[in-house]
DNA sequence: AGCGCCTCAATTGCATGCAGTTTGACGGGC
DNA sequence: GCCCGTCAAACTGCATGCAATTGAGGCGCT
């Protein structure tokens, strides 16, 4: 096995998340044998413990996380109907490696959807709402000399907060499932520096909301998006060293005769 | 059993849809008949042969289909990931009953997703998408004279072929699975008239598409989509003669006192 | 040495079985 | 007659077992 071993056991998932303890996963889950799974499994993957085309054997998630395989399976299942693995028939589960286009897709997309949040939210946040978006932006803040992979997840989860406090549970899930999608992005095609100038953004965004001026909020949040997604997208093509073949994979066919990898028997089925 | 067996076995279910082969669950699905099953459900579902309420026991399903349980359950999940179906612990599936203000929010998403689409469409179609389109309406207009199903289950296709022609997965997996909702939201509170005027609507926005003014197209949209929302909602209250008990179990702690049914054990747990 | 075939371990696809929970009904008490 | 407690059937939650597929390394051939 090639390079499997070193990511499967990435460290020991986090159990239980601080916040979203509710989120997407609402009405979906069965059980929450399944809902625990998938909540750690997508903390693991925005924060880049699991890079994007790392292996998900079930039996291996099933002996992690002390279920059967079945349940493994479910969960995996639910996490590639948002979108965030990829499930091959009679092949192994892999993080998703959106293309980049596809991540453009998913900016666009976002984008306007958090639009709708903040337009529905403009002015009508109350006191305490207030103050738990401000908390958590000082958290940010305070992240920043940690580690990148907090403050992404930091981020990512104050837009969520957003959209928590529409009391709209299906936008909620759109958003949560969207904004992860850029984080698997951002873990693929960005640099790690994004989101110090992220934070000002995002206390700027909270005044206006406050200030009620539904058209001033909207068009903040579609530029800090706007940046946030050409920080990340600043060429269509993957910078970081990663797994070569994995991500070259998605380019077999479009190949403009650069350089060219051998690539033994990739021809053969592909 | 209060009226369980009626819809147990809805008719048989139609094994394959002629269109949207692959749509939304294109990735999300490991094997096909998991697949297969989930197709022939929101097929189902959106043709109102399966209201909202109906249960969905995972032994019938799997018997109905040729699996085992497991399967079906599967499927179930993948269903309840998409908001089509509930899914309570140790409790039967249920086909899913959106209250009013989730009926509203997913129109809300619906008409910005949407919106993004034409955008992303106008003045960019081929003429073979443009013949597609046109054939589809007539598709549409040519079903005006068989049953409401048909036309509901077209004219919301209609959307999820234009969705399709932007070639976003991700696009097209949101616009269906919201525009599926919103199928479920008229089953639950429309009457049953709604699409006559639609086809003309539709026929606007394939001429605005194709003349490529994107600000006309977004409104006309915008617009079909307000019109299409505002026939569905018409008041949020139900209308229709259903299952009286489960229909009225969301209004159970808002009730404003009018005629009140005797409801004989709903008020111990609920 | 290079190339292809073949075999085997690893892994998924799926059904079945058992245990626990809910449902709905029957029967006794008020 | 009505209400409540008890019970059996129905259903879900989950693990396990078996068959089928994959892909990777080894072997022989050229």
């Amino acid at each position: 096995m090639h390079n499997c071993d070193k990511r499967r056991h990435p460290k020991h998932f986090p159990q239980d998340s601080p916040m979203a303890p509710r989120s997407a996963s609402k009405s979906a889950v069965p059980s929450d044998k399944v809902g625990v799974i998938c909540r750690a499994l997508r903390r693991a993957i925005i924060e880049q413990a699991l890079e994007p085309g790392a292996k998900l054997p079930e039996d291996s998630l099933g002996e992690r996380f002390g279920v059967s395989r079945t349940i493994a399976r479910h969960a995996l299942g639910q996490l590639a109907a948002e979108g965030l693995v990829e499930l091959r028939r009679n092949r192994i589960a892999v993080v998703a490696t959106p293309s980049w286009q596809e991540a453009r897709d998913a900016f666009d997309i976002r984008i306007e959807l958090e639009r709708l949040v903040v337009r529905q939210l403009a002015g009508k946040l109350t006191k305490s709402q207030v103050a738990e978006l401000n908390a958590h932006v000082d958290a940010e803040d305070h992240a920043r000399d940690g580690s990148d992979a907090v403050s992404i997840r930091l981020a990512t989860e104050f837009h969520i907060l957003l959209a928590n406090m529409t009391n709209s549970p299906i936008l909620v899930r759109y958003v949560s499932e969207v904004a992860y999608r850029c984080c698997l992005t951002l873990s693929l095609y960005s640099r790690p520096h994004s989101s110090e100038c992220a934070i000002n953004e995002h206390r700027a965004i909270i005044a206006a909301l406050v200030k009620g001026d539904e058209a001033k909020v909207m068009s903040l949040m579609h530029s800090h998006l706007d940046s946030v997604a050409s920080r990340a997208l600043v060429a269509p093509a993957p910078r970081r060293g990663r797994d070569l073949l994995d991500i070259l994979a998605p380019y077999a066919e479009e190949s403009e005769g650069g350089r060219v990898v051998k690539m033994p028997k990739v021809v053969r089925a592909r």
